[in-house]
DNA sequence: CCTCTTTGGATACCGCCACTATCCAAGCAT
DNA sequence: ATGCTTGGATAGTGGCGGTATCCAAAGAGG
């Protein structure tokens, strides 16, 4: 198929692939000549990937080709293409480690996953992308003033640990390696949106029991 | 406290704190003279409140504004006015009605709900964003092939629904009704990293446990 | 064969957003 | 008196995601 019919088939502007294309987030189609290029359903496919990753994900597009290029890189072993994929997403800006608040959550954070049993990402505490999001995250309510005890996070962080097993299990029943790779990063970014929305309908559906509607 | 001294204690430089009073996230000062106007603890929170929910939570500064506007409009119940300053959250794109993935995804929601018994959030399926971002998110993976049983969603779904109660319980630990709402939105807002960092950590721990680092 | 439309690629441009820099006149400090 | 600081108004900046314009080379129809 040529760019039109790609487009059409897709829902996006001609203009838009193009400028994906350019960007490296779609590989180029097949030359024909010197005004015709081929594409194919793995194009096609791949498309609606970067716009799942864009629109549903909210990921930039620097961001998508990052995640994308980890996960094209068949020279990696599994465990380090996913992990180098995941890592490229977006980030909270880098915490100011002089602040007093930054230092507490960071030793909070670090207590947690010892009370945990997290060993493996113990290991991770100084470079992890996602412990660093914690750590802010954490100072950030602490300087309003929030001090609720290590419980809670406990609890947290148990129900995800339990979404996580469910994470691998579903990717597990991926037949190839190149899918499992893709289903769990597809899963970072497109289940955080579902999960969200489950957590948003839970609370309201408890509240309306707990409160009625008032 | 005057405008340099709320700048130096929040960290935020004085032109900003100035965007942020012309965008109306900020009351202004008490104006001194001409020249002078004075701000309070209550300026510097407020501050606090408005970075965290920007850098931390990713809002932008217009939603942020009309969050702040509902939690502090006092002539509102509640309910209503948490609900209010909920749904002025970002949003994913209206999706496209006539999309037959859309369709089935909206059907699929719908009976997730019946399954779940979440009666109250029922009733809310057209109007809710959150079951709104979470049908466009489904039709995404269907849209690329992902086809799991609806057991997946049902096990997210429970998991998401004790969150919710976590928050909730968490809530109704706030004095007076201010706090209450405030709370509710932050937990909204600030929790959302914090649940997703603890998810992606416990996806490194759990993958390192079941596959080692290879 | 000769137009007339379509195609893909290069380039410039646009609108939005979160800030940021400049300017100014009114105070205050010495 | 004079020089620095203050707050407010206004204009400007940089990044980002996408769009519009232009062009020459192919094909399509007569």
């Amino acid at each position: 198929m040529r760019l039109a019919e790609l487009s059409r088939r897709s829902g996006v502007a001609t203009a838009t692939i193009k400028y994906y294309l350019r960007e490296g987030l779609l590989p180029p189609g097949r030359q024909v000549n010197a005004t015709t290029a081929e594409y194919d359903d793995e194009h096609l496919r791949r498309l609606r990937l970067v716009r799942a990753m864009i629109q549903v994900g909210g990921l930039p597009v620097a961001t998508v080709r990052e995640v994308l290029r980890n996960v094209d890189d068949e020279s990696l072993g599994r465990t380090i293409r996913l992990g180098a994929a995941l890592w490229a997403l977006p980030q909270v800006p880098e915490p100011d480690e002089d602040d007093e608040y930054v230092r507490a959550a960071r030793r909070e954070a670090e207590a947690l996953l010892d009370r945990l049993g997290w060993s493996n990402a113990r290991l991770l505490t100084t470079i992890s992308p996602a412990y660093r999001s914690l750590v802010v995250a954490v100072a950030a309510f602490r300087r309003l003033g929030y001090d609720w005890g290590s419980e809670l996070l406990v609890s947290y962080a148990e129900l995800m640990h339990e979404a996580a097993r469910l994470d691998l299990d579903f990717v597990e029943t991926r037949p190839s390696e190149a899918e499992k790779v893709e289903t769990a990063v597809l899963g970072a970014v497109l289940t955080e949106p579902i999960l969200q929305a489950l957590r948003r309908l839970a609370q309201e559906e408890e509240s309306a029991r707990r409160y009625g509607f008032e």
